[in-house]
This record gives structure tokens, sequence and C-alpha cells, in this order.
RNA sequence: GGGCCGCUAGCUCAACUGGCAGAGCAUCGGACUUUUAAUCCGCUGGUUGCGGGUUCGAGUCCCGCGCGGCCUACCA
């Protein structure tokens, strides 16, 4: 009633107005669905007739404002278990949608969810005043209603609010997934995830769960010191990653631009301009295939600390990791697709020559191993192989198609060749390797760092490798980045840098194999009118 | 990109070897003052993803296309 008065008066000039506009969308209406059943062109007419009953009442089913006194989860938290057939005498306004109406003559149930939580509506017709029956006969499940009465148990004990008032909060035109089974075509879900939000807990808990990981990831990075800072997506060049990225252009600039596939070079400039520990959790953009673990657009997080190698980079990714386990989870201890895996550190170390050894057998394998001997292995274990391809490529090629998918629990491959791996910096005791390490765990990666490569000279010579595999056909090559060597000439300081997919640590957090279902709004093809 | 599978009412699903397109829920009408997937009575609802073909007859078989899922390949 609060809520109620002051619409009944202001809008009471606009009814005119907007009387006129419900006509038009009524006839306007089966052209729009006209592709789609019939059914449902009678049931969104059939609301729309209520509408416009409501309005000939002088009820707005479109208001601008409610003021509830409590959220349907402070009513439960309040009245955890009352005894059945309790009166409380506490008043209380609620709102939320409706999910569920049951009329059995003189008294109606109905079921009010918001944010999760469900409260059942216990509404004997003499309870309510003259304004609220009226309404109550053209709510359908799928409105959003306002609630305005006295909190009590009924006859089984189902907790309730009882209203004098009930406040049309926004009248629903179409109607609501099967309320029993839910929402199951899963292109239904993607497309329309605010269906599946509201039907399915399970989307929900994912996404909430995806919250708190986001919130302990920032939490860690505070706590030690790291600053959050922003970069640009809109790339001049693209780099940072190997990886094709999406162009597009910029009309005034009259330039192509290039969406991100890695925020790494500039923040490594960051670095360079005195900025000690920084970091970004953002999204990253790559032009590839997808799949159950690819999205075009992810999340990364990447992190960059002065003075750091990659030693302290593991320490800082075990504790990321252990502490987005217990926000999500409550422990490091978890289960994955019905199979165990610990989170807690310390995660195995072990280099990946190591473990190409290891799986081929070849216990005198290394990056100074003949190249017709390499390929030679590589064909013993079926695993392509290119001409162009150095040992280090053909190593990283073998650990990745005999290795890699066999890491469950935690692992921090260690160790890269030079190679493959840009922009991080030659190991201190053995230069045809880099200071780098992947974590796998469930079989995938889910981060990368390295100690960065810090000498400029020395990364020019990479660039210029990168740059001739370019030339020579490979399209996820890097191309030399002169701001960034020329901040790199500035003096970049001993520099820890480390990414780790957010989207995959999500998966991994809720136990969930496809990629779709921890991003709300995921990458489809177009839908073509 | 390749392979396999799927697409039927608003939702969830049936329909034998090619033989009248159905059910439950929801909607709509009716009864009902303690329900919990309320119950009971009655009704309505379809371009079987799209386009061709075979056939007396196609949801079903064949061809093409669209969208999605899983696996696989590249990547995180």
């Amino acid at each position: 009633m609060d809520a109620q008065t002051p619409h009944a008066s202001d809008d009471a000039n606009a009814d005119a107005d907007t009387d006129a506009d419900t006509d038009t969308d009524a006839d306007t209406d089966t052209d729009t669905d006209a592709s789609t059943g019939s059914k449902l062109q009678e049931i969104i007419a059939t609301r729309r007739e209520k509408v416009a009953q409501l309005r000939a009442a002088e009820v707005e089913p479109y208001p601008v404002r409610f003021a509830p006194t409590a959220s349907l989860a402070d009513v439960r938290g309040r009245y955890p278990d009352l005894a059945p057939q309790t009166d409380t005498g506490e008043r209380c306004t609620v709102a939320g949608r409706i999910i569920s109406i049951r009329r059995m003559g003189k008294l109606t149930f109905v079921v009010l969810r918001e944010d999760g939580v469900d409260l059942q509506l216990f509404c004997p017709r003499a309870a309510l005043d003259e304004g609220s029956r009226a309404l109550l006969e053209l709510v359908d499940v799928g409105d959003w209603l306002g609630a305005q009465g006295e909190v009590v148990a009924t006859k089984t004990g189902e907790l309730s609010v009882k209203p004098t008032t009930l406040t049309l909060l926004s009248k629903g035109l179409r109607p609501l997934p099967d309320k029993w089974h839910g929402l199951s075509d899963t292109e239904a879900r993607f497309r329309q995830r605010e269906l599946d939000l509201v039907v399915n807990a399970d989307a929900r808990r994912v996404f909430e769960l995806r919250a708190k990981v986001l919130g302990a990831l920032r939490a860690e990075m505070e706590e030690r010191g790291f600053v959050e800072v922003e970069t640009p997506m809109l790339h001049p060049i693209p780099g940072g990653a190997a990886a094709r990225p999406f162009v597009t252009h910029h009309n005034a600039l009259e330039a192509d631009l290039y969406l991100r596939i890695a925020p790494e070079l500039y923040l490594k400039r960051l670095i360079a301009g005195g900025m000690p520990r920084v970091y970004e959790i953002n999204r990253s953009f790559r032009n590839e295939g997808m799949s159950t673990r690819h999205n075009p657009e992810f999340t990364m997080l990447e992190s960059y600390e002065a003075y750091a190698d990659y030693h302290d980079v593991m320490a800082l990714t075990e504790s990321l990791f252990a502490r987005a386990a217990r926000a999500a989870r409550g422990t490091t201890e978890l289960s994955y697709q019905g199979r165990k895996v610990s989170l807690a550190a310390p995660f195995r170390r072990v280099s990946l020559l190591e473990l190409v050894r290891e799986a081929t057998g070849r216990g005198e394998l290394d990056y100074g191993t003949d190249l017709v001997e390499l390929r030679a292995v590589c064909e013993q274990h079926q695993v392509p192989w290119e001409p162009a391809w150095g040992p280090g490529k053909l190593v990283l090629e073998l650990y990745e198609a005999l290795v890699e998918h066999t890491l469950w629990d935690p692992t921090f491959v260690m160790d890269y060749p030079v190679e493959v791996s840009p922009l991080a910096r030659r190991h201190r005791s053995d230069p045809g390797v880099t200071e780098r390490f992947e974590l796998i765990v469930v079989g995938r990666e889910h981060a990368n760092a390295f100690s960065e490569l810090i000498d400029p000279d020395d990364q020019r010579t990479r660039f210029e490798a990168q740059a001739e595999a370019k030339a020579a056909g490979d399209e996820e090559a890097m191309v030399v980045d002169e701001a960034y060597l020329r901040a790199m000439e500035l003096g970049l300081p001993p520099t820890g840098g480390l990414g780790v997919g957010v989207d995959r640590l999500v998966m991994l957090l809720a136990d969930v194999a496809n990629i779709r279902d921890v991003i709300l709004f995921p990458t489809l093809r177009p839908q073509q009118q």
C-alpha cells in the first residue's frame, strides 16, 4: 500500500497515453512472433489483455519503485523453524518473482522467488484488501509481485507471508519453462541465460561460485600488495601470446586495431614504469577454435612482480589456487568429474624434458638430440611434425601429445624450450631452456608463468625469430613490438609474471565439464532471423 | 576443420518396419479456506528446425542447408 498509492495518482494522467500504446503493441505482437507457435501467441495475447484490464482498473503494471523491508532470505533467516500455525505478529514487505500459484477457491498460495530463495505467500481472500483481491485474479507465474503482511507458519508448517496488500511490480508476458522439468535444452540455456537462471538452481550456483573465486583471487593479490590495473583491449599490434587475433577498425583513426590476445606486454611496461606489483583480471580474445575448454573471449588473471623469479610465482600460484578453492568450496580437497584432486600446496614440480623422457622411455633425450632422431621419436608415437620445427618444438609436441592430459593432480611443468617461449628469460643454469612453467590440473593447462625476459637485446632477437616464423606462415607467431622494446630499454627489473585461466579455474572448482557453463553468455553462432 | 548424435505444442518428452501427430505440466473455462509437482471436471494448443526428393502415403527413408551437443584437432 505504501508503494502503490503514489502510482495510482501519479500515473492517472499518463494512462491515456499508455492505453494507446498497449493497443498498438497488441496488434504488432502477432507480427513479431509470427514464426512461433500460435499457443505462445495466445498466451502472450492473454497476458497483454490482463495488462489492459489492470490499467483499466488504474493499476500500473510497470511501476517505478518498490520498497521491501526484508528480502525473502531475511524472512527465512529470521524464522528458521517456526512451529506450524504460528502468527508472529511481525509485518514485513517482501518482493519476488512468482514461480507458482495454487488457487483453491477462497484461498490462494503463491510462491515468490528472489535471488534464489523461495517464500510462500499464504493468501486467504478475506485477509486481502479489495484491490489486492482483484489483482490476485490477474497475476501469472513469471510476474514480479510485492506483498505486505504478517509472517506466519501454515498448518503444515510452511513459513509464509500472509498479505493484506499485494503490489504488482512487473507483468510478465512470456511463460516460464516447466516448473518441474525446468529448461534442459542446452542451446536455450546459453542463448536465454535469464531463463536458465530463473529455473535452474545449478546455473545460479555456478555463477555465485564464480563471483567467490574472483573475490578470493582479488583478495589474495591485494593482500600481497598488488595493484589492480586496466590496460587496453584495443591493441595496435597483437602481442603477449601466440594466437590469432580478432581484427577491428577504428573509423576516426582510419586504423585497424586488434582485440587483445593477452595483456602481458602492457603490464610489463608498467613494471618498467616503476609499479612493482600489478595485476589485471579481464577478458582476452583469441580468434581460434571453440570447444568445451575454449571460448573466443575468456578471462585471465595476469600478474607481474618486480624482483621475483618463477619459483616465487609458483608459491603465489599455489596460494591463489588454494585460496580460491577454500572460498568456493571451503576446502582444497575437491572432486572433479568423479575423481579426487587436491589443491593443497605444495604442487608437484617437474621439468618438461623429464616428463618426455619418462613418457618415451628415452632417458638420454635432450634439446641437443639430433633432429632426425627426435622426428623418429615423434613418428614412433604418432606425433606429426613439420620440417621447420627445431628440437624444442618437437619435444614440446611430444609432451603435449603424450603427457599433458595425463597430469591430474596439480603439477608445475617447468623449463620450456627457448624456441617456444619468446618472452621468458633463459634458465640461469641451462641456456637452452627458459625459466617458465605451466600449471596442469585435471589434464589441462590452468596457468602459464615465467621469470620474465628483461634483456632488451635478447628480446629483440626473439621477436625477430618470431617475425621470421610469421613470414614463413605461422599465423600465431608474434610480431616485433617496438613500443615494448623501448620500455625494456628503459630498464625492466627482474620480474616474475603469471597468467591464470580464470574460466578453467572456475570449471575445476564448480566441477563443470563445459566452459560454457561457467560463462554467462558464451559465444554462439548468431541466430539468423 | 573432421566424425558421431540431436532438433516434434510455451516447457519436458512419446509416436513399432513408412499408415489418423500424442501425453504430462503450463495456458484457457469451471469446483474448492491449509497447499507443497495441490486435487477434480472440461477445453484449447502443431509449418514435426528449413528446403528439396522417393512414395498411394514421410515426424519416420534419401539429398542439401541451418542451429546445437559430444568427441577430435589448435589454443588458455
